[in-house]
DNA sequence: ACCAACATTTGAACGTGTTCAACTATTGCT
DNA sequence: AGCAATAGTTGAACACGTTCAAATGTTGGT
């Protein structure tokens, strides 16, 4: 087994010119040699169309070599959905740089998630159908993709934190605003299972979606202070923390 | 291409016995001995364990001929999703009898789903995540399986008319009554959803989250009358209206 | 300098789903 | 009865993801 996160390889960079020159057989970084293949390879001809073989002949190495880096060509998205999750980072946080209104900013943030996937919807869909896989370890729910999870989390926590009312209060009751961030994954979850299925042009259902569910989710938040509704609420929370231990993924 | 039904295996039957008798070479149906092969071992190894030549081999078949009826091994999945349905359909029926609070008779009909499909719990996990590929003619919204999703909405309806109130009368508006069963469905789908990623024994979170939920969903089409919130609720009613033609499938 | 442990790399081989040209059986028509 | 067209059937062959024993490179200790 290689060493977990190419440290490795990383290091004997870090050993520097020296150790480089004296070493003819220069070390090659063989991982991010064949993530780099990989989604070029995906890019060009989808996931299903290209090949472990094809992958390894352009990284320069062997098939069996692959496989001693990345346990299955599933498992090479990963690298796919990292770049892909970075470049919606960047892109959401410019975009939410002057708003407050929580409304805007949550429809700023999926739709800069969907303006950084657009371009790669047809092979998304692969991904997703993957990641939709409950043993997958690309599963959204699984141990193993828990600090994506956590990072999307984090990005939806921005959102949520960054949003003032007119007096420049923060928009959301301190009771719900550790709680929210995680819902509101949830319902983005629940827009890339719609933006998967959109086969409209440019997805253009999706966004039309996040427009008008977005207000919808904000009444709602508002919604949560009114004392008749507080009872089922508190109803939905304890059945939350009944059923969470009861998932172990 | 076989008749797309096996038509033609069918009529050879109808034709009765003098056909029969003056063939020696019996008309297998081979179509139907394919689908009790595939399934036998479905249940028996799992999908992935199950090989389309041991299929062919139990049904006494060559591995061509299989592809001859099934265009892939995903198709040979419908057979067992058919099956299923029918009993759960028995079953939710059993259980509605005597019922008349929709709440009530909503959990009868999703747990009857859940007792119908747990004992395929590991393979049925399999099932949807062919499933849940939106190019697979088996997604939900494919027009390949419009016939069950329409079975599966006629069920929910089922569900929904026969409900009375305490003094006899429909328990749910009019205005209501004609889209709710497909809203209904689609709930149920994200039950679905949530039982297929449910580790828990027994699955007995996804009959909690349903216990829990389904007088959510019931109070939440009571509050559809109150006026403060039509606005909203038509609000989505021409979302959905404007959404549905942009989405061919 | 040497050796033992470890990390990396190789490519042939395996079992899989799927395809296809060839073959056989059946049907419809005269 | 005979013939052409169609339906059904076969199994070898293909391309793929994956595995594995073996070969090679690298490191750290003496």
């Amino acid at each position: 087994m290689p060493n977990d996160d190419g440290d490795a390889a990383e290091r004997a960079v870090e050993d520097g010119s020296v150790t480089r020159s004296l070493q003819p057989m220069a070390r090659r970084q063989t991982k991010p040699a064949i993530i780099d293949a990989a989604l070029g390879l995906f890019e060009e001809r989808g996931f299903e169309a290209t090949t472990m073989r094809a992958i390894a002949e352009r990284a320069g190495v062997s098939v069996g070599n692959a496989y001693y880096y990345f346990a299955s060509k599933d498992e090479l998205i990963q690298g796919f959905y990292d770049r892909a999750m970075e470049e919606h980072a960047a892109a959401s946080a410019e975009r939410l740089a002057g708003l407050t209104d929580l409304t805007e900013r949550i429809v700023a943030h999926a739709d800069s998630w969907f303006a950084a996937l657009g371009r790669y919807h047809q092979f998304a869909t692969q991904f997703f159908r993957v990641a939709s896989d409950p043993s997958s370890p690309l599963s959204p729910f699984s141990s193993r993709s828990a600090p994506a999870r956590e990072a999307a989390i984090a990005g939806w926590r921005d959102v949520v934190e960054g949003a003032r009312t007119g007096d420049g209060s923060p928009a959301v009751a301190d009771r719900l605003r550790s709680e929210l961030p995680e819902l509101l994954w949830l319902y983005h979850l629940g827009l890339i299972l719609f933006w998967v299925h959109d086969g409209s042009a440019d997805q253009a259902a999706s966004r039309l979606v996040l427009a008008g569910t977005a207000p919808v989710i904000v009444r709602a938040i508002g919604l949560a202070d009114v004392p008749e509704l507080a009872a089922t609420i508190d109803d939905l929370a304890r059945l939350v923390a009944t059923i969470r231990p009861m998932l172990a993924t």
